[in-house]
DNA sequence: ACAGAGAAGATTGCATGCAATCAATGGAAA
DNA sequence: TTTCCATTGATTGCATGCAATCTTCTCTGT
């Protein structure tokens, strides 16, 4: 799974990278007001990657800004994650619509198969803890990497990458027993979808992934208050 | 028809937007190497904001970087212009369907009729020269717009502003007759869109919105010609 | 006490210097 | 003649200084 940055190892991409993840993790709580200068202290970098970093960010739409007034890290509300997965949503069902359409090579279906034998294997465990949750997420990307990597869009590659809500489940949130059984209804969802690409469904296909990919939206409002007490909780750690 | 740039007038984004003008219009050959030195030379500014603005244009995919080895301008084959296209058919295809679904206010629907008019009186007038596909191209972009904000769906928006080619129906190579025709038709579709959103038929609005949106595609090959004996041109004419 | 103006502090936006890295060229050896 | 290496030139990546702008606090006047 290469990184999404196609530049090679130098700060500024740490730094996005950094950032990205202090936003994401709720490490900055949302609606913060993030400075040039404070991140660089706090990443002990100068102002120029942290300058390119948020420009980068505010492209993504993570960040905020306003002129001379500096950036803040984006609110999300409940409607905003619901307009985040519903595009993902399309935009994966199309994935899906023209794999089926295109049709596998040998190689691309023994690597979708493969998916769905770890992710197997992994809920045969009968783990639900956050390393496993870890490793579905994993399993999960390669498989919906795969199908885009099938369907051949370059454009649609690279607009799913950069969706925010793009990495994870967010399952770590969630009751132990309501994950697993997150992890069943995708293994059954892959399972149907390698079938409809396979036999070239691709209506169907396109159909089933876009159920697929709202999966997460019903524990959307979960998600909602858990980063919202998170950063509540962060914020009163630092006032106290 | 406010643009996409959230941020005040300072010199990185005018410098943004005019790189951007420089490469759709071709003064910037595909393929073509800049450099932050020869760029803010050219532009009559310091590095810095030709930085900001090399690195926005790399998220937008215009322009691609190699680390330590500066930019060029990114290369559209045709197969390039036939990802794009298709992604956007799928996005607008999505907020049409939403706007259907969604049903429109009196001042919504008033907004959509009154860009139907305004490019019914500019067929009347028969005229089909540059002018005109600019005026087209704005009442275009309009409708498209307002579909896009009827549906509501921010994510969605944002994605839309950012499609390399969402600005021009690129008439302006075409020959006149056939610029003209082009005019005729997407009267047509929007039309047709219109009547669709307005009875709430979701799938169907959709779908008249791909085909609609795909409209350009038939043109693509003629427009690649376009710019690659544009490029030729140019390039020639600074080898002389 | 309250409102408004002015000054001070903070922060961005831009310019530029310097070092690190990469490509290119030229020369030497086989 | 060809290949390999080293040196040179060019270009990015980063740090930092300075000016412009915005916010905020304070002081004065009503």
């Amino acid at each position: 799974m290469q990184s999404m940055e196609s530049r090679g190892s130098n700060n500024t991409e740490t730094v996005t990278s950094r950032l990205r993840e202090l936003i994401m993790d709720g490490t900055l709580p949302q609606g913060e007001k993030v400075t040039e200068t404070g991140l660089a202290a706090l990443l002990q970098v100068s102002r120029t990657p942290v300058r390119l970093a948020l420009a980068a960010l505010e492209q993504e739409d993570l960040v905020r800004g306003a002129p001379n007034r500096g950036f803040h890290v984006r609110r999300f509300t409940i409607d905003d994650m619901r307009d985040i997965l519903d595009v993902r949503a399309t935009l994966e069902g199309m994935a899906a619509r023209l794999a089926a359409e295109k049709g596998l090579t040998g190689d691309e279906e023994a690597q979708l198969r493969s998916c769905i034998e770890d992710l197997g294997a992994l809920i045969a465990t009968g783990h639900h803890d956050q390393p496993a949750f870890r490793a579905f997420s994993a399993i999960n990307i390669r498989f919906h990497t795969h199908i885009a990597r099938i369907a051949g869009n370059a454009e649609l590659i690279r607009l799913m990458e950069r969706n925010p809500f793009r990495s994870a489940p967010l399952l770590h949130i969630l009751p132990a027993e309501e994950g697993l059984q997150v992890l069943r209804e995708s293994q059954r969802d892959h399972i149907r979808l390698l079938e409809a690409i396979l036999q070239g469904q691709g209506t169907r296909a396109e159909f089933l992934m876009r159920e697929h990919a709202l999966l997460p939206l019903s524990k959307a409002t979960q998600l909602f208050d858990h980063i919202n007490t998170n950063t509540a909780m962060r914020s009163n750690q630092k006032a106290g």
